[in-house]
DNA sequence: ATTTTGTTGAACAAAAATGTTAAACAATTT
DNA sequence: AAATTGTTTAACATTTTTGTTCAACAAAAT
């Protein structure tokens, strides 16, 4: 799987080729057909089990008892970010292989909203708890979830850009205060005192 | 080769088919193979032409006599911009083709290091000489040629996390606005009283 | 008018990639 | 111990894609 991951993540869907696949996991190239039937299903596999981590990362801050609203969405927005630190191209991937492959859009559609309407109900139902305290400003969650996730996807997406105008950058430093930083962003956000 | 590049930006290099692009444009797969023996030749052939197109409508800048030089940035920038906005999704394909395959990521550097180089040389004149009359900032031309190419892509970039965000945006109104404020920002990085 | 060049269609060769199968054997489960 | 499941090798079938060739004909150049 995790051979799978990298050449597809690398060479893009058309271009992951099964046989190398196989040959660089060092199993047989039948074994990966035994398994799965096609590429297609491989790919599916692949994918699922990564959306599958990031919806355990992120859906498991909602299980956590006694904690305020305002501290789970900070640990949101962390974890989020901190996935995307392991899987910085990620992002990348996924735009293009929308781009190139309309199946996959269909895929992510099928997978990803679910996982987005849970969490947006989940927060939905905190926030207007916290809200009714006065704890948080009354807003949509939705839109607080796509604040964090377009705040945090915009650190990984610039990061080539500087990274090529300043070659010797830290990224270790950069990352560190861009979470900070989107934290901080999101805490605005949802403060009722500001604005 | 409209057809061409469509495929190509649409499905990537592994993604397109010849045989397709030849059906498309309407002609026949025998006259593909005629003109470039092969898919690899067909794709440089269009690359080339698009770094072509983008080089003459930044280096015809340099030709223009007796315009100032901040002028001539002013010009440069937001040629370059127009170009992107002909071209939207190059950068993403880029992006992706120099991970995807390192072959490519070669022939750009052959390609559009010669260009960028040329650029360089005859900005740093024109700015070398404008610094003496106290018109501009003495300042690295290839810094300010990076500067003008990343807050442009940047714009870019940008814009699909922002209509994600807000579906209802004015694309026009942004791309109009963006290139201004980019404008005015690389006015700021040379102008000599500023900082 | 003739030669060269461009173009097509159709068939086909070659290569590359995916997917299948069967025989043999190892490991695990029952 | 027997049955099931996992795995490999190696061959092979299929499909997809790329690249080639040739005969015929059109268009352009000489």
């Amino acid at each position: 799987m995790e051979v799978a991951e990298e050449e597809f993540l690398m060479k893009g869907f058309s271009g992951a080729r099964t046989v190398e696949i196989a040959e660089r996991a060092g199993v047989s190239h039948s074994m990966l057909h035994y398994y799965y039937k096609t590429k297609e299903q491989l790919f599916e596999h692949v994918m699922g089990e990564k959306l599958q981590r990031l919806k355990e990362s992120v859906t498991t801050v909602f299980m956590i008892e006694d904690m305020p609203v305002v501290e789970k969405v900070v640990e949101l927005v962390v974890r989020h970010f901190e996935f995307l630190s392991e899987n910085p191209d990620l992002p990348r991937f996924i735009i293009n292989e929308v781009i190139v492959r309309p199946e996959y859009a269909e895929m992510m559609k099928r997978e990803a909203l679910p996982i987005l309407e849970d969490a947006v109900a989940r927060l939905q139902r905190e926030l207007d708890a916290a809200a009714k305290e006065g704890e948080v400003r009354t807003m949509d969650a939705s839109t607080l979830l796509m604040d964090i996730v377009s705040v945090n996807l915009f650190s990984f997406i610039v990061a080539p850009i500087l990274s090529s105008v300043k070659p010797d950058m830290d990224f270790q430093a950069y990352y560190h205060a861009r979470c900070q930083e989107n934290v901080q962003l999101i805490l605005n956000r949802i403060n009722p005192d500001i604005k």
